[in-house]
DNA sequence: ATTCTAGTTTACGTTAACGTTAATGTCAAT
DNA sequence: ATTGACATTAACGTTAACGTAAACTAGAAT
């Protein structure tokens, strides 16, 4: 119960550095806590808040912009004013969200006409060759 | 005709600076001609390029990456082999979009689930209130 | 011909996101 | 108690992707 990682295990896990892991830190991204003797003790919830900010990482937010997002998410909001901002502020980044996923959908697109163009030429040489 | 375009034109147009511009040039990834005192001209393709390299950007691809991908789909393949290999090529790169997509559309719903239970929050405040 | 705006190269500066090294401490196992 | 693997902080180094400044040139407009 309540399983704990050491900060090698987690970079191990990632696929990461220790180092990159402690930067996270250092921005404030994560705050584990400690042995007596001063050793990072990461939680199941810390390893879930790494996942989440590599996972942000992976489609090109910076920090800054994922410490925003998570930050939004994780505090306990209790009061009713905060909550309207939370939630305006979260319509606003799935937006933002869906917005890229539009962008990439384009691409892909673009990508797969392009692709079938090719193929065309290919056949055309086949083609050609039997003859 | 054959419509060409200044440095500053692209930059106010894509906003970005001429630096930027140059920047790419630089690294390899536009070509555009010069006037006969040395001016940058660019053509509808080059914008066209542009465009792409800007697209690619706006996801988190690097320039290296992107110079790869667009000089893939941008040659005169004719030969046989060459082609076979673009394909091949062109696939994979359109497999790690579509993972990407993937992985955006999973981030959108962990947001959305959360903004949900914010709202339920929410609702239950304003329940109580009308008490 | 001159003026003004926009263009050129060269080169040093900047920021984010870590890498790397050094010097030292912790902890589980023998 | 001593080892060995893993941990710590501090600080300097590195790379990508530009920003910025300087010193100069091109081309359009008057």
């Amino acid at each position: 119960m309540n399983q704990t990682y050491s900060i090698s295990d987690l970079a191990r896990e990632f696929d990461i550095s220790t180092r990159t892991i402690r930067y996270y830190e250092e921005r404030g991204l994560i705050h584990p806590d400690r042995t007596e003797g001063g050793q990072r003790v990461y939680s199941r919830k810390d390893r879930t808040r790494l996942r989440l900010i590599l996972r942000g990482k992976r489609f090109g937010f910076s920090l800054d912009e994922i410490v925003e997002m998570i930050d939004m998410f994780d505090q306990d909001r209790s009061g009713r004013k905060q909550l309207v901002v939370t939630i305006d502020y979260g319509k606003k980044k799935i937006g933002e969200v869906e917005e890229k996923i539009q962008d990439m959908m384009a691409l892909k697109k673009e990508m797969e006409d392009l692709l079938e163009d090719f193929e065309k030429r290919l056949d055309q040489l086949r083609g050609r060759n039997k003859l």
